[in-house]
DNA sequence: AAACAGGTGTGAAGTTCATCACATCGTAAA
DNA sequence: TTTACGATGTGATGAACTTCACACCTGTTT
């Protein structure tokens, strides 16, 4: 049974803003494109990390994988995000992270000295690279309150926010989280069990928060899940999952 | 009782690599120095932000303050760190976090648009300025792991190993933590409750792997902790609490 | 010396969560 | 259609953690 705590009413969220116009500039930088299957690996933890890569369409998820096996998901990313991005700035060239494609993906890779050279010598892509750095920083620090706070109900409700502002569809009975997600993977976000995130789910589905079709899932109730884990409501760009 | 897991051997962390000598240049565009007294706030969550910060020397604890009272407690800046960054690159210009002084300061205060002109104009400051942001972003993301996979048990002994690479001291017996610390404040940046962090402290205790001298930490067996939570050994750099 | 305050130590009870075990469901292949 | 397989749903059990309650300890004030 879902607890619903008291909360002071907050205000409704302001629209996605992409970095997309700025970001996009990047592309010119390319060293090549390339086209990668559903199921393969981008890069993997420990490989020799000479690129970092723009997505021009289809979905990557980066994730980290722990010495006993367990997954811990970080990101997806889609159209107009970067990733890679950790290991610039650094002498110890190695993927920290795993991508792993999700839908059949088309890929800018840009070489990291040449990346490098170009905000040394472009101001103004520095300050949109730093700004892009900035928000990202954001996101992750705000998920990490949401986890580390509101226990493994608030990791997932968390997650769920930020794939609607990532990913979210409206329609008339709610947000449509555009991704297929199984159980499972949706606990690699959150570091919890299948089971457990089954049965919040579950609680969340006879509670009528929201409604599963076809592995998709649909938010009716998004303000009841941002009070749950009392969101300030920052902007989306603060708030997602890419 | 402590629960030994059987670990690969892993070897042992790079010694602390910091940027004061880079980062310290920002002092030239300081508007001002200011001393700031033990208990006070440098600044706090909602407040305008105009400026950010570089320690010049005490130290500095930024945390957040959640809805309903509890504090989430992320950094200790000491000399040379910098804090109240994550307000730059952005038109919301609120500090997220609050600062409280732990130890009197001494701190140069710099113009959020002075900087932002100076970063945009000198590409090596810029450059430098990124590197810190990045390696700051993956300290938090190791954090972000150590905590979410591994339980209350993993998030104390990731704070512990954290706290040796930034204030350790080390002695002839192990590290000492030179903070002073209640279990309060160190359950603060766990997500734990007090006493959670106290039996867990009791357990280290027995088992001779830490001690206790007056308020301060000393670690006998650091080894331990690293092998408890499947430490990678990432460089000092990625792995401190500042 | 007595009183006080803030921090520490610990049992007991209750909640949350992981783990194991197994039934069911849905879709795609044989 | 039958089989097989991956995903979902759910009880039972135990471990991890929080909360409450209170004793104790230590240094400082009166």
């Amino acid at each position: 049974m879902l607890k619903i705590r008291k909360r002071v009413m907050t205000m409704p969220n302001t629209t996605k803003v992409t970095h997309s116009i700025e970001i996009k500039e990047l592309l010119q930088f390319a060293d090549r494109t390339i086209h990668v299957k559903k199921g393969s690996y981008l890069f993997q933890e420990g490989m020799e990390a000479e690129e970092l890569y723009l997505i021009l369409g289809g979905k990557v998820q980066i994730s980290k994988v722990t010495q006993d096996g367990r997954e811990l998901a970080l990101r997806i990313c889609g159209e107009n995000d970067i990733c890679g991005e950790l290991t610039l700035f650094t002498d110890a060239p190695k993927y920290l992270l795993s991508a792993l494609i999700l839908e059949d993906a088309k890929i800018a890779a840009i070489r990291k000295d040449v990346i490098e050279k170009e905000i040394f010598q472009n101001p103004s892509l520095a300050f949109e690279f730093m700004k892009w750095m900035s928000d990202h920083f954001r996101k992750t620090q705000t998920k990490f309150r949401d986890l580390v706070l509101n226990g493994k109900k608030g990791a997932l409700f968390s997650t769920l926010i930020r794939m609607t502002n990532s990913y979210g569809v409206h329609k008339d009975t709610g947000i449509l989280i555009d991704l297929p997600l199984t159980n499972q993977e949706l606990a690699n976000f959150c570091g919890t069990s299948r089971e457990s995130t089954n049965r919040i789910l579950n609680d969340l589905k006879r509670e009528g928060i929201i409604s599963i079709k076809k592995g998709k899932i649909l938010i009716h109730d998004v303000e009841f899940l941002r009070q749950e884990i009392g969101c300030e409501n920052c902007p989306a760009v603060f708030c997602s999952i890419d």
